[in-house]
DNA sequence: AACCCCGGTTAAAGCGTTTGCCGAATTTTC
DNA sequence: GAAAATTCGGCAAACGCTTTAACCGGGGTT
C-alpha cells in the first residue's frame, strides 16, 4: 500500500525542514509569507492530511469520545446517538460508538478498547446484563470522564443523564386510570435497573394517589416484542384480565397489543395501551400507541454536553451531576 | 489529567531497559522466564494497557475500518452494522462508524476524516444526495481498499456488494400480479442512485413478461413516510387510481397505507402494498406488510469480508469485484 | 591464549508532528 | 559603524512503542 503524504515528503521537494513545513502549514509569523504560501501549495498538489495519528501520539489527547451503547437499532438509542454526534461534531469531537449488544462480555472488551485507544471521554449505557462494574471502575481509575446515560450507577465517581423514568410512568399511568383503567398490569424491565426500579415507583405511586390498590401480581418482567406477545396470550385469557397495559417500551407495548387483537378485544374500549420511548413504530401500529417521549436526542446532546465541559476541565476532582430529563406523554388511539 | 502507565513506567520500576519489556510482554525468547514474568506481573499491578496510538503510529495502520452509512435509525442499514461488526471484530479490527444523515456536505468531511485517521479501508453507502465523487477518488487515490454498499457507483476502482434490486422489485411485482393487481404504482428512490434504475427496470421487467403496458405516470419519486402519506392523499382519490403499490422501502409503502385505511380503502382487495426492507415496521402495521427481505445483516458480512481481504491483500492492484445479494419476497396480509 | 558462540539484555532509530531554543542573516537603533 | 534587535528557519527532543543491531561477560573450542 501506498504510503500517504507525509510534512516530510514536502519538506524536502522544498528543501526546507519539517519544523518550518510544520509552522508554515499553521500561519506561525515566523515563516515568511512566501515560504508559507509555497508550502501551503506544494501540501495541497500533493493533497498532504494531517496524520492524526502523530498528532493524538504528540498531544495525548484524541479529541475523541467514546460510546458504549446497548443497541442502535432500537429508536431511542438512535435517536441519543444522534443527539451525541450532533454536539461533538459541533465541538470538533469525533465519536466512536459500539455497541454491547445487551451482552456483559462485549462491553466489557469495548471499555478496554476504550483504554487502549485513549478515548478523552466515555459516554456509557450498560446493558442488561451488567452486574459487574469493575471495568468502569477502571476507566474512572484512569481519569478518563465517564457520563452515564439512561441508565446509571450510583457509587461510581461518574456523572449521568437519565430519563424522568419516575415521573415518566405516573404521568402514563396516571393517564390510564383518568381514562377510567382499574387494573392497570406493568410490563417492566428488569429490576436491578435503576431505570426498572423508578417507573415501578411512578407506577405505585399513581396507584396510591389515585387509591387504587398496588397488586404485585399485575407486574411482569418482560420488556422485548416477543415476551409480550408471549406471556400476553395467557395473561389476556385470565377472567380477571387487566383493563389496561403500562409496558417499558414502545415494542413491548405493541407485542402486547397485537396479542389482544388476535383475541378480538376492543382497544381502547376492553383494554388500554401506553408504551414509553414515542417510536416510529408508536404511531406505525394500529391504533396508534398512546407513549411517554423520552427526548432521546436532547439526552444526547445534554450528556455529551456535560462530558465535554468535563473533559475541558483540567481535574478530575469535580462534583458528580445527575441530569434529568423531563418526559411527556403523548397522546394517541391506544387509549 | 492523569497519564496512564506506559512500558516506560514498567522499566524504570523494574531497572531494566523499555525495549526488554516490550519484548517479555510479547513472550519473546530472547527475554529470560523470569525477567518475562516479573515484567507481566508488574504489568497487570500496575494496570498497563497498550497505547494504541503509538502502535498505529508504529506499525502505521490502524486495524480499523471506516464506515460510511446514511442513517442508522434505518432498520436496514442498522443490520447491515450489525453484520459489519461481527465479522471485524471476529478479525480483530475495530469499526469506525459515522452517519451522513443523506448530507453530502457531511459525507466529505466524514472521508477526510477517514483519511487523517488513517483507517485501513472503507466501506461506504454514499447519501441520495451525493453526485460528485472526488471525495472516494481521493481515498482511491492514497490506495484505500474502499467497498460500496447497498449503493454503488461504477467506474471507480471499488468493490460493490448491493442487493439485486432488479430481482427484488420483478419479484415483488409478479407476486402482485399473481394477486390481480394490474394498475401497480411505483413509489421509487431518486434515479440516479443505480438502486433506483434497477428497481424500475425490475418493476418494468415484471409487467412486461406479465403482459401489462409500461405507464410512466404511475411511477413516483417519493421514498420517505412523509412524502407517500402526502402524494398517495391524492393520488388514491383519483378515479382510475392504482389497485397497488410497490414502495423503494417499507415505511414508504406504510404511509401510503395509512392514507388507504383513512379513505377507507380495504387492504387487500380493494388495494395491494408491498415495501423493500422487511424491517420491524412491516410486520408492526396493520394489516401486516408484505415486504422483500434484503438481508441486511448478511450483506454487512460480506462486504466487511471483501473489504478485509483486501487490506490483507498487500498490493492495491486488483479487479474489482461486484457482488449481489439474493433477496426474498415475504408474504404477508397486505396483499 | 586467542577464538567463537551464546544467552540475556540494551541502545538507538524510526513512525509523523510539534515546539522550545538556538543561530545566521538582515535590519534597525543609537 | 558597531551593537542590538528582528526575521527566518533549522535542530533536536518528545509522545509510546517496536525492532534491528549491537554489547557484554562468560564457557567451550581449538
Amino acid at each position: 500500500m501506498k504510503r500517504q503524504v507525509t510534512i516530510k515528503d514536502i519538506a524536502n521537494k522544498l528543501g526546507v525542514s519539517v519544523s518550518t513545513v510544520s509552522r508554515a502549514l499553521k500561519d506561525h509569523p515566523d515563516i515568511s509569507v512566501k515560504t508559507r504560501e509555497a508550502v501551503k501549495e506544494l501540501a495541497k498538489i500533493l493533497g498532504y492530511k494531517p496524520n492524526m495519528i502523530a498528532l493524538n501520539l504528540k498531544h495525548s489527547r484524541t479529541n475523541t469520545i467514546g460510546v458504549l451503547i446497548p443497541e442502535v437499532e432500537h429508536y431511542f438509542f438512535s435517536s441519543v446517538l444522534n443527539g451525541v454526534e450532533e454536539v461533538a461534531y459541533k465541538n470538533d469531537f469525533s465519536v466512536m460508538v459500539f455497541q454491547s449488544n445487551e451482552s456483559y462480555m462485549r462491553e466489557v472488551l469495548i471499555t478496554q478498547n476504550f483504554l487502549t485507544n485513549r478515548v478523552d471521554g466515555v459516554l456509557a449505557s450498560f446493558s442488561k446484563n451488567t452486574h459487574d462494574f469493575s471495568h468502569f471502575k477502571q476507566i474512572i481509575n484512569n481519569e478518563i470522564p465517564l457520563v452515564f446515560f439512561d441508565r446509571e450507577r450510583g457509587e461510581l465517581h461518574a456523572d449521568s443523564v437519565i430519563v424522568d423514568d419516575f415521573s415518566g410512568a405516573y404521568n402514563a399511568v396516571s393517564h390510564l386510570i383518568l381514562k377510567g383503567s382499574r387494573r392497570i398490569a406493568f410490563y417492566s424491565a428488569p429490576q436491578h435497573l435503576v431505570l426498572g426500579k423508578n417507573r415501578l415507583e411512578g407506577y405505585k405511586s399513581a396507584l396510591e394517589d389515585h387509591g387504587i390498590g398496588y397488586d404485585p401480581d399485575l407486574v411482569y418482567a418482560c420488556d422485548t416484542f416477543e415476551e409480550a406477545a408471549k406471556i400476553s396470550r395467557s395473561i389476556l385469557r385470565k377472567h380477571d384480565r387487566p383493563d389496561a397495559i403500562f409496558a417499558v417500551n414502545d415494542l413491548t407495548a405493541i407485542g402486547a397489543m397485537k396479542e389482544a387483537k388476535k383475541l378480538g378485544l376492543r382497544i381502547p374500549d376492553d383494554i388500554r395501551f401506553v408504551g414509553f420511548e414515542n417510536s416510529r413504530s408508536s404511531w406505525i401500529c394500529e391504533p396508534e400507541l398512546t407513549t411517554v417521549d423520552q427526548f432521546g436526542f436532547e439526552l444526547g446532546k445534554e450528556a455529551t454536553e456535560l462530558l465535554l465541559s468535563r473533559i475541558k476541565l483540567n481535574t478530575f476532582e469535580y462534583e458528580i451531576e445527575r441530569h434529568m430529563m423531563k418526559t411527556q406523554v403523548i397522546i394517541r388511539g391506544s387509549t
